[in-house]
DNA sequence: GGGGAAATTCAACGCCAGATGAAATAGTCT
DNA sequence: AGACTATTTCATCTGGCGTTGAATTTCCCC
């Protein structure tokens, strides 16, 4: 059986059970083997999710980077991003609720393995956001780390909790929240981010 | 024993385990009593959780209504509100990583509790916003739900993930990303949902 | 078919878990 | 002091857990 396998089982129980709430017996029965062969592929149970993050990682950074590549628009580069994540992420709210739950409260491995993935992150959007900057199209004033982190925290945000809670506030149908969700957002961060007309 | 002192032994442990990951022993053991004690005053270990979010949110509700109400400009109101969440959540971010784990893929009872509290929320965010669209201030095709959902989540983002994350991202130290993260994201907001000049 | 390596299962250990009924202790009122 | 209620602990039950060494099975190559 390959690691694989495991993985997948380990990120179906993760998502619904957390690291801690999952036991290597219940991940164990969901890939359908004995509990020993996770200890013959992995390390411990941490080891295993730090395999998952890469493995996930691993598959969504060059959309990444051919998101923020080319000729196109900036606007739509930066929609394109937003669009990855949600391509790469969008069926996972259990996954990524335990993702950053470990980012505020896990150990230092999956912390240093979730920050060098950030930071790679980071640098394709800090990169596109400074060539706005230096194009004229942002204002000079932009914060760009920060508005990095509002550009994709408040995304993945929608992603996360309009399917679990939105029904319980939003006026309209999760599906067509995320949609109008997703374009309100890009106009509202363009208009945050964009330089006034009167200095372009 | 008081029921405070076990919700205050539950939620260091909660913040630190998450609901599933926290055992009842565990928690008897950090109150200092015996397990049984636990089942004397909650019916079980959900019914601890959900006692908790209602402490906290009883706390929140009233100094919300507080920094949204009174004659000060709608700007500094908005950016009281989300000091309100600041001075109630900032310490707390292990807890609040597991309320919004427990938003995704929580019990619905907990979910329940959640939404209640997120339209009270909401009722007074959304309110604060039509007014500013009413009166000018704000643009006419805001749209209040979502422009609510990314004023206080894109906050409550920081709050969590710079403390536990921003040494390995942010270019400057975790104190200051969070004081001037939140004035970029005031005035970054409040570009993004003010009416245009020559409409006022 | 045989040899060797890889993969998988089995059995076991000690410990922890949720939950409960009964017993003991503490607090309150008369 | 006694009655009663509230609180707290104790002991127990059943089941699950992480982990490991040994045994078994499977796979691959000659």
């Amino acid at each position: 059986m390959e690691a694989s396998v495991l993985l997948d089982a380990a990120q179906t129980v993760f998502a619904q059970h957390g690291v801690e709430g999952s036991s290597l017996r219940a991940i164990a029965r969901a890939a359908g083997c004995d509990p020993a062969l996770i200890y013959y592929h992995f390390e411990h149970k941490e080891a295993m999710f730090q395999a998952l993050l890469e493995r996930k990682f691993s598959a969504l950074l060059p959309d990444l980077e051919s998101a923020v590549a080319g000729p196109r628009p900036l606007k739509e580069r930066l929609a394109e991003t937003l669009r990855v994540f949600a391509r790469h992420l969008k069926d996972d709210a259990g996954f990524r609720a335990l993702i950053r739950g470990q980012a505020v409260q896990g150990a230092e491995p999956i912390k240093t393995t979730l920050a060098a993935f950030l930071r790679r992150l980071q640098g394709l959007i800090w990169n596109l956001l400074e060539e706005g900057v230096a194009s004229g199209e942002l204002r000079r004033d932009l914060p760009v780390p920060l508005a990095g982190f509002f550009l994709v925290r408040t995304y993945l945000e929608m992603l996360d909790l309009f399917p679990a809670m939105g029904p319980h506030f939003l006026p309209m149908p999760v599906p067509e929240a995320l949609e109008r969700g997703e374009q309100a957002w890009i106009d509202f961060f363009w208009r945050g981010a964009s330089a006034p007309e009167e200095s372009r």
